[in-house]
DNA sequence: CGGCACACGTGAATC
DNA sequence: TGATTCACGTGTGCC
């Protein structure tokens, strides 16, 4: 069982044995004129090719090679391929989190924006209370409240006698109901939350 | 000059010269016992492991494989490569530009809330106060005022004080000004003139 | 000089 | 079977 080359082959290629250096810096010189054993030898050839190039666009891909090995060229691809993976990951989670945020906000809009006659049908005198997140120190709240002889004003008084700032404020009154839309913030750029400013609100509207 | 393997070898592994089957599946029994040619033999054996175990592993990196040829995981390699790229690029524009819309309207909103009484006169905006008849017992007001802080509800409370019922109102506030539009009603029932409401409004505003 | 990286031609296994 | 792929041991250039 013969393995693995042979002497005779010798001249079939040039003498300093096809290889200038590293790896795609080689220059092959072959004579096909001689015989071989294997017939397989040109593909064989075109094969080693073939994978030399791809591992030179390969290469020629990734932004940090360390070292021109075969080995480290894949090495660095592979950590190249976990970064961007990670990067890709980043990205869309900072989008999908966006998005949605932007949804929730675009949400909530055009549930205060319906139809305000429709909805006090629907509501009735129905008193209710509804507060949205704008960002860190603002707030949109929403109310509708049974219309009663100075209870907006006292409204007013209660809210910023709790440091809220009325920046915006629209009041309409209607068939008995009065609805209130306001954007408020803390006096001090305090931060608000939702549901505190909410029960806030319910605490001050029972008791006027 | 001898060249590419010899014959003297072919015990030094096992029979089925260490192979079986496809990248990754093979079984390699080393005979250390016998001599070598080349004295690089292990080092060579150990190269050619670590560059199978890191093309195994890029392999494991990338999601499609079409084959599992050395050159094709390669390509693939390289074309998820690419497709990531992509990726990102696509990822991180939609980004810059969901950012930049969003520093817009930021940009936009402070811009409201920087210097009141500067940006009314440079917008032509002069306090103002009108009073218009409605009925013998309402009236509409219109009160343009410069912004300060905790104005609007000082001035709530101002008319209230006064006996004047607020049965609709609409506060805008815009470039450093708020305007109030509302309709007043005297608290009870009493018959309210026009430039009398007006100089009153006008003590108010003054004093707040 | 020795270690390292590479391309080479080949036998065998797989399709 | 013929084409293709692989691992092998080796020769050689380079550091």
């Amino acid at each position: 069982m013969e393995f693995a080359g042979s002497a005779m082959n010798d001249l079939c290629i040039s003498p300093e044995h096809g290889r200038r250096g590293r790896l795609g810096r080689r220059k092959i010189i072959y004579d096909d004129t001689k015989e071989f054993k294997s017939k397989n030898l040109h593909a064989e050839r075109r094969r080693r090719q073939k994978l030399s190039d791809r591992l030179l666009a390969l290469r020629s891909m990734v932004p940090i090679i360390t070292n021109m090995n075969k080995a480290t060229i894949i090495e660095d691809a592979i950590t190249y391929i976990q970064e961007q993976q990670e990067s890709v990951k980043l990205l869309s989670d900072q989008l999908i989190e966006m998005d949605e945020s932007l949804d929730e906000t675009v949400k909530t809009v055009s549930d205060h924006e319906i139809d305000p006659a429709e909805e006090m049908k629907q509501c009735g005198i129905m008193e209710d209370i509804q507060v949205t997140y704008v960002d860190e120190t603002k707030l949109w709240i929403k109310i509708i409240l049974e219309k009663k002889r100075g209870r907006f004003t006292r409204l007013i008084e209660a809210i910023a006698y709790l440091g809220l700032e009325l920046t915006d404020i629209n009041v309409t009154s209607y068939k008995g109901a009065i609805l209130v839309s306001s954007c408020v913030e803390g006096t001090y750029g305090d931060t608000l939350t939702v549901q505190q400013t909410k029960e806030l609100l319910v605490e001050i509207i029972r008791s006027i």
